[in-house]
DNA sequence: TCCGTCATGTAAATGGTTACATGATTCG
DNA sequence: CGAATCATGTAACCATTTACATGACGGA
């Protein structure tokens, strides 16, 4: 499987880098950033002004970034520097920690013996519904980009993450199906 | 779509609920809940000792669950009280509020137009070989528990949340060998 | 006796959200 | 002129992980 496999160097707190991501694209400020985030890797990632802001002090007083004046009064504009971009390229190289997830909606249908099937049939039914609109716009998201990005070198990395969450959406939006089934003749059977 | 569909009412630290939960299934130390976390809902939800101790003597504090003495000197059995299992049943109704997820991985490929293919590639090889490793174990889990609680009430929404982390690590796998096709690709035309 | 596991706990650090305070600019 | 949006920041709070300290018990 080749020499590869550098272990994680524990580089915490990953707001930082995925900051510092963002302005690899080009520079903006701590508020375009947000929404940045928010329509580009929302599905998977997000960050909050009480994270930004500070952050991006730290990264400027590094040398990461560089601030400069943006039109508005007050308002800056940030832009990564050769060590920030270096700095991007060395966390990158380092193997992805796994990570832990929680997801309330199976906690509660873990132990979903408690209540009716009726309640756990709604949640399960919210669920599906939120899938649902999540591969619509998925397939949305993939005509505006393809177009708008044409030839893009980042274009092929934004498609395949773009996938995985397509992919993810579908495959739940299937289990939401057969578990609403499942659930459904439980309710019919009274318990 | 039914009269149904109350608010989440913000009840915080579901730390505490989880907790209730796992010992509607029985009576548990500490030590023990979080054994029991790991090899149940491990791939969806997680605990550590330093949150399973204190919120444990929270609830015995507000009369939600009762310590009796362990068969050890100086440990504790907690089993869940009336009030308790009253709570866990409230929480149970609310709408599970929509969870706000981080993926490393995903962040990672998102700006890999920075790095070589080559080191994106090996990101998500390492990814596709943990989905596998997760679709094996899924199928030893369901055959055990199938036999080892056949007739208990709880085992259909215990098969519910497993048909979860199966569909989701098959269609991750999926898309990890598509992925891989893709970069290899990408590592070919050598940029 | 020593190791591994069972067992409970605390302290510190971290990472993050939320709420709040403030003000500039733009558009109707 | 007022509302929406653009824009920056701080403080408080919260949940969680990690590291550490301690000790009982069982078996090799």
């Amino acid at each position: 499987m080749g020499p590869s496999g550098r272990m994680n160097d524990s580089t915490k707190t990953t707001t930082a880098e995925a900051l510092l991501g963002m302005l690899s694209v080009g520079a903006k400020s701590g508020y375009e950033l947000k929404g940045f985030i928010h329509q580009s890797i929302g599905y998977f990632w997000n960050e909050s002004f009480g994270q930004i802001y500070p952050t991006l002090k730290r990264l400027e007083k590094d040398g990461l970034v560089v601030a400069t004046e943006g039109e508005r009064s007050g308002s800056k504009v940030y832009a990564l520097t050769e060590a920030g971009r270096e700095r991007l390229r060395a966390w990158l190289g380092m193997m992805p920690r796994a990570q832990v997830m929680r997801n309330e909606m199976l906690l509660k249908l873990f132990f979903g013996s408690q209540v009716a099937a009726a309640t756990m049939r709604s949640h399960v039914a919210q669920y599906r519904d939120q899938r649902f609109a999540e591969v619509q716009t998925y397939s949305g998201i993939r005509a505006r980009i393809q177009s708008r990005f044409a030839g893009h070198p980042a274009l092929p990395y934004w498609l395949i993450t773009l996938n995985w969450g397509q992919i993810e959406a579908e495959a739940l939006l299937r289990w939401s199906e057969e578990t609403l089934v499942t659930l459904d003749a439980m309710v019919e059977a009274g318990r």
